[in-house]
DNA sequence: AAAGAACCGTTGTACTATACAACCAAGATT
DNA sequence: AATCTTGGTTGTATAGTACAACGGTTCTTT
């Protein structure tokens, strides 16, 4: 309560709007059992699109450490051991430029290295150095537990089924993602 | 045109993980049925930053017309009829300038108008103009209508309790949102 | 009532993330 | 070889954001 702050600490609308929606959706807190399927998305949308909000807002407060949003790249260079610069780019729809100066910024941060691949001569290997996997982890795990604590009080069912449609969502590709500004 | 993004999901795996994790874009998996909590929230966390992260750079191609984040407040503004420029910070995790400065752009574009309250002359009652408000009908209509687009597939049940989840999630207030970087 | 604290919004400054375009270097095609 | 193609860097520009300092207002306290 630092700050007043009646309105909100949710993203459903307190009050339903009235009329101007496009949907009859009354973006409902819990949804009925017979909610239709425009609600549904309605509010998936709605939420999803809160979330990529306030995940911005809440980034730099988790990992303050590693002052780029680049930490997702170097995760990625971490998962699949050794990976290009193209594909991350491909990978998170970014430019090949954006992508090369975050890559200059971790370098310089001593948490990537860049090897010349023996056979291509163009592209270069990317690979986390010992600071880079530390500050790697520590990020995931305090990412994680901060999760797990969010998630406490969800059943194992829910969990699973959750994280099967978030998985099931995002499957579809990046093509058309229609989210958030 | 020259795309930085011809494919984000055919990228080789240049080195496959040993492991049985993989990136979600690349390998949907399917959270198997005696999945243990940690592994779901694992998925949790990585789908959802995963979402995050794709929504920003999806941003722009739909909505172009609005070329700004502002868009989410002016949703806000129009969903509660009337706000002041401090809730909108407070309730997005904004900086008190960042919003002043979106909301000169939105004015800029004749998209809000703001009237100085009676009561107290510090604050501006914000309001959607005509504009502002049709502008936000089919701005959302797309994004409704993409979203429907991409769950087309799901039945009415899933839809309903995907929504359930994120509301849930969500409702947790945005204080510690662990999100993406 | 006068002084001070609290609040609302704007402006100055700075930095990150990003895109687009132009470019260079190394392979691949013809 | 000449030309396309691909991987990466650099120049330039633009959003979005934060922090700090400030000028008006309103509320509190003395």
């Amino acid at each position: 309560m630092s700050d007043a702050r009646p309105d909100a600490t949710t993203e459903p609308p307190a009050t339903p709007p009235p009329g101007a929606r496009t949907t009859p959706a009354d973006a409902p807190e819990t949804a009925p059992p017979g909610t239709p399927r425009e609600a549904s998305v309605d509010v998936i949308q709605r939420e999803l699109t809160a979330f990529a909000r306030r995940a911005r807002a809440a980034a730099a407060r988790v990992h303050p450490e590693i002052p780029l949003v680049s930490y997702t790249l170097l995760a990625h260079i971490e998962e699949r051991r050794g990976c290009r610069a193209t594909d991350l780019a491909a990978h998170y729809l970014l430019d090949k430029s954006t992508v090369s100066r975050q890559l200059a910024g971790l370098e310089k941060l001593g948490l990537v290295e860049r090897r010349p691949a023996p056979e291509d001569h163009r592209v270069q290997v990317l690979h986390p150095t010992e600071a880079g996997l530390a500050v790697l982890a520590t990020a995931q795990a305090n990412r994680l537990a901060a999760y797990q604590e969010r998630l406490r009080d969800w059943s194992g069912e829910d969990l699973a089924r959750f994280a099967d449609y978030l998985l099931r969502y995002n499957a579809a590709g990046p093509e058309d993602l229609p989210a958030s500004p």
